[in-house]
DNA sequence: TCAAAACTCGAGTAGTCACTCGACTTTTCG
DNA sequence: CGAAAAGTCGAGTGACTACTCGAGTTTTGA
């Protein structure tokens, strides 16, 4: 990730508190992309936030869309890709509740991934390519995952394993719209509790 | 839907070109709304597409926020709002595929629905009430059917009609935005199928 | 036939947008 | 220390936004 390499090229570090002003800078972004998507926020309201200048905010992130994909980076940082289980031990089903719980706790997180998500299928969004291959990513380890179930046994007869996975996460992102339009009516964790249910057999 | 009520207000009826002058806009903002989303579509855009000025629009609907609202409503129109099954001696399973094929063959209108869907949860978006009832009928309407069902003995045991309702929706529409990103690697209609297979018996 | 409503549109208006420029201050590191 | 890079920001830039105004043309319906 560091641009460390070359000759003799960039003879000077960043100031010390550069990282955290990236960092902050970061954050205030993600509210207003969460709360406003990529096109409906703006340069300016993400610097208020941040508490600077908008010219110095494009001295960090040259441009909105730099800005957006570093945002998404971000994010997958904290939340993890939601390819690789933290514990090996963990199981698939204790996996994905957890990271769905944790969604649920964490203010924002879903605002961003669903809004962004929307717009990206749209012409010319920097974050289509981000989405396009984050599903691809997802569908193969999802998929995966199922397949060595399925060598255990542990698989209903009959279910495909590469359509049960674009299916657990399609399933995972619809759910979350209809929550943040009526977090009141839907219970997240209980559908893909349900729906790994239906999956998986009993051990 | 007509304005007719009132002793003696609106003494002229419209022009006889103007209702398919309106259908002319609706078609060029459901375009625009479909490639660009509400935020990114401008209302210039819409006229260009709709061979007229930007004031002669806005004469027919008077705020942007009106002609998205008049777009959705009319796509209801077109593709039935998912509720009621045109035919009451088709099965739910019918209706679904039959209407997941559709939506795949008509361009532009799984763009409208996915884009504006994402779009709808950030704050003052026109289209969130909108989507806040859809999900809420839709919910309704697929957990009477399945109850249904379930009295004759056609739902697996164990599944939740409420559950099941919510999850078949928030499935397809997950599925939608897969195929927007990748419509080689996933099959919309296969991914429903399956879902339904598992949740609902055999005759 | 004809007044008045329906329609059309060029020309604004005030605002916001992402982004640039250039001058200034602050910090790093040899 | 001191040179030079890193960082800061006020003041633009031009393009675009939804929307208004007013004046002209077309159509309707009595």
């Amino acid at each position: 990730m560091s641009t460390k390499e070359g000759p003799q090229t960039s003879r000077r570090g960043p100031y010390a508190k550069s990282a955290e002003r990236r960092q902050a800078i970061l954050t205030a972004a993600h509210a207003v992309f969460a709360a406003h998507g990529y096109r409906g926020g703006s340069l300016q309201d993400v610097a208020n936030r941040a508490g600077m200048s908008q010219t110095s905010l494009l001295h960090y992130f040259p441009s909105k869309s730099q800005l957006l994909l570093a945002v998404l980076n971000w994010r997958d940082s904290i939340t993890g890709d939601g390819t690789v289980p933290p514990d090996p031990e963990e199981s698939l089903v204790d996996a994905v509740l957890r990271q769905a719980r944790f969604n649920e706790d964490v203010p924002g997180v879903l605002e961003l991934y669903t809004v962004l998500c929307g717009e990206a299928v749209t012409e010319g969004h920097p974050g289509r390519d981000y989405f396009t291959e984050r599903f691809e990513r997802l569908r193969r380890s999802y998929a995966r995952q199922l397949e060595q179930l399925a060598g255990e046994g542990r698989l209903r007869p009959g279910v495909d394993p590469a359509t049960a996975a674009a299916s657990l996460i399609a399933l995972w992102d619809g759910i979350q719209t209809q929550w943040l339009l009526a977090p009141g009516s839907v219970d997240m964790a209980g559908c893909l509790r349900a729906y790994l249910d239906l999956v998986l057999l009993p051990e």
